[in-house]
DNA sequence: ATCACTTGTGGGAGCGCTCCCACACTACCT
DNA sequence: AGGTAGTGTGGGAGCGCTCCCACAAGTGAT
């Protein structure tokens, strides 16, 4: 007996060499077919194609891989626990995007959690096995280790959020400047003059790129900023109503409050209530990222939109053009691949 | 030049074949190591994983894969629209058993969305060229043709909620039967006598059985069941506010609802308001699923609690099993693989 | 001592592709 | 006529594993 030769076939699935022989050309031409090669004749093509819908011929990913060095699938890897990821439409939005864009190609998105160092370990031991052809990171924290990782084993990688100016890898991301900057300029043409700020989390680089462009859109005005307006806070409901509190400390003239994001305006909105401030009215409040909750807020929160969706199918387009430009020795790192997506005021009752 | 030789060497991911000359033993050996065979003296398994760890050898998948006939991986199809799958905490909560399951294994999880005609489509492909091991399918309407594609193709797979008593494929399912008989056993301790049901979706198999279940509950208790005092809806709440209109009209002096899902009580509830009956004082209520639904409700609805996370696990339970038991051509369709997991009523202020 | 196992090991063959070289042909220049 | 490109095609080699056969060496029963 020769090895095992025989394993699997009587009946298993056709291969290659099934379908040249049946369409009479050779191996190296079913090949040239199936990946769309141009340099065939009409005629060999109909011929070849025939025989693959009489075979049912349906290549193998394996040999393929194996042979083409490349998996044609590329994750999305969500560094929370599952929980989170359904409790944020930020990540349903997110999929939908991804996926819609990648529905174009025949690659395959796997959705990978890594919340738990459990997994994280899983999850390095997944991409030292090159098991995708590329990543797609969102949420990634300043700290996180993972990007360089990624780096070092030279995979391709985009990220949501980039970690800061000096962002290495290829990043997408919404105009946090432009977002805030809008905000504050939409207060201003308000009659608003005494407008304080609520931060994010201030080692998050996009809450530094809002606060940046709260500033810029005073100045701009030509207002001077006062420090004792910007209050820290870091994205919840218990930051926002602590850094309220210590603003109407500070400040208790201010007559607008533009805060990091929705879930910190919901915060400072208690505190307001609770103060006798009437919205609009007294203080007008604007958030940041146009959730449910904003919708849902008595009254109606004003806030800043980002184009979610967008921001994954530009994930994706980069993604792919860096798997692309891999291939070929390319030239790295001549270009920095970093696009900016531009957020939209959502004017409610609340500004 | 020999063919293409050269390419990927130089710095390259490790090889089995590098791993064995490293360790000094032969191919066959290293493979044996990897694989946790027992035919492996310690000696030898110690300086192979000695050499496995200076060299940071990582196994090639798709040779892996091309040689064994198997992927190492399973995929979890969802024939919804990823909104669906965001909304439901039912797909959360399933996921997180069947992770948790499956953290302690070697296979990937691949989480596939099919809702639209497009990406069935693409499914259909995915499956053929066998790119899973097996597929775990929830959610799956009676006359979807998944299941027999499945089948048709030999791929392992398991479904949540069985079509029918005539399930061919493994099954995991909650016990809608017993569910149903200790919601009606519930209201007839609490003294009612005269119980409604509004089904669910008949021709969906649990439904069936939760029908079967209020049955057999009046009939163990000595009571006849009054026809009356069924009436179908659809699991929706539209669908709970007509037959509770319906139920009225028949038979006014009923005092007890038992529906079909907690969807439908909320439906239910909000007809009986509007004519005047108290709940839970001249109408008890009890749903199904114990969703956020009912712990929000006013009042709070009692309902009866299945396992979803439990389900979970289960299947991958199951799964693997097939997946192992077609190796070696097993005995196939000798035991029908078919698990019912126990419910839990959850008793709250409605009843 | 002989036979029969058992245990551990090496390595050939093969999985089904892609890549690339070689080789026909054809077409168009000198 | 000879050269030089360009086109289409066939098929060898190799991707990195797993599977299995062959065989050495040890162990015990006869």
């Amino acid at each position: 007996m020769a090895g095992h030769g025989a394993r699997g076939r009587s009946g298993g699935r056709p291969t290659l060499e099934e379908v040249a022989a049946r369409a009479g050309v050779g191996r190296g031409t079913v090949s040239r077919v199936i990946n769309g090669s141009p340099r065939v004749s009409d005629a060999t093509r109909a011929a070849v194609e025939a025989a693959v819908a009489e075979l049912g011929y349906v290549p193998n990913t394996a040999a393929r891989a194996l042979a083409a060095n490349r998996t044609d699938a590329i994750a999305l890897v969500v560094p929370e626990p599952e929980t989170r990821f359904f409790a944020e439409p930020y990540f349903s939005d997110m999929l939908k995007g991804v996926g819609a864009e990648l529905s174009e190609t025949e690659m395959q998105l796997l959705l990978i959690f890594a919340g738990s160092d459990r997994e994280r370990r899983r999850l390095a031991q997944y991409l030292a096995a090159h098991r995708v052809d590329g990543v797609l990171l969102v949420s990634v924290h300043a700290d996180d280790p993972l990007p360089d990782m990624l780096s070092q084993l030279e995979i391709p990688a985009v990220i949501s959020g980039p970690r800061s100016a000096a962002e290495t890898l290829a990043s997408v991301d919404s105009d946090n400047f432009g977002g805030a900057r809008s905000a504050v300029e939409h207060l201003l043409s308000r009659g608003r003059r005494s407008i304080a700020h609520i931060t994010g989390r201030l080692d998050v680089y996009g809450a530094q790129r809002r606060v940046d462009g709260y500033r810029a859109a005073l100045r701009d005005a030509g207002h001077e900023v006062d420090e004792q307006l910007i209050e820290a806070g870091d994205f919840t409901e218990e930051g926002g109503r602590r850094a309220m509190a210590e603003l109407l400390r500070r400040r208790p003239d201010l007559d607008a409050v533009f805060a990091g994001s929705d879930v910190t305006a919901a915060g400072a909105r208690q505190v307001l209530r609770e103060a006798g401030r009437r919205i609009p009215d007294d203080v007008a409040l604007v958030g940041y990222d146009d959730s449910a909750i904003a919708r849902h807020m008595e009254p109606p929160l004003t806030s800043v939109r980002q184009p979610i969706e967008e921001m994954g199918r530009a994930m994706i387009d980069l993604l792919l053009n860096e798997i692309a430009d891999r291939r070929p020795a390319a030239s790295r790192g001549l270009d920095r691949h970093q696009v900016v997506l531009a957020t939209e005021l959502v004017e409610r009752a609340s500004s």
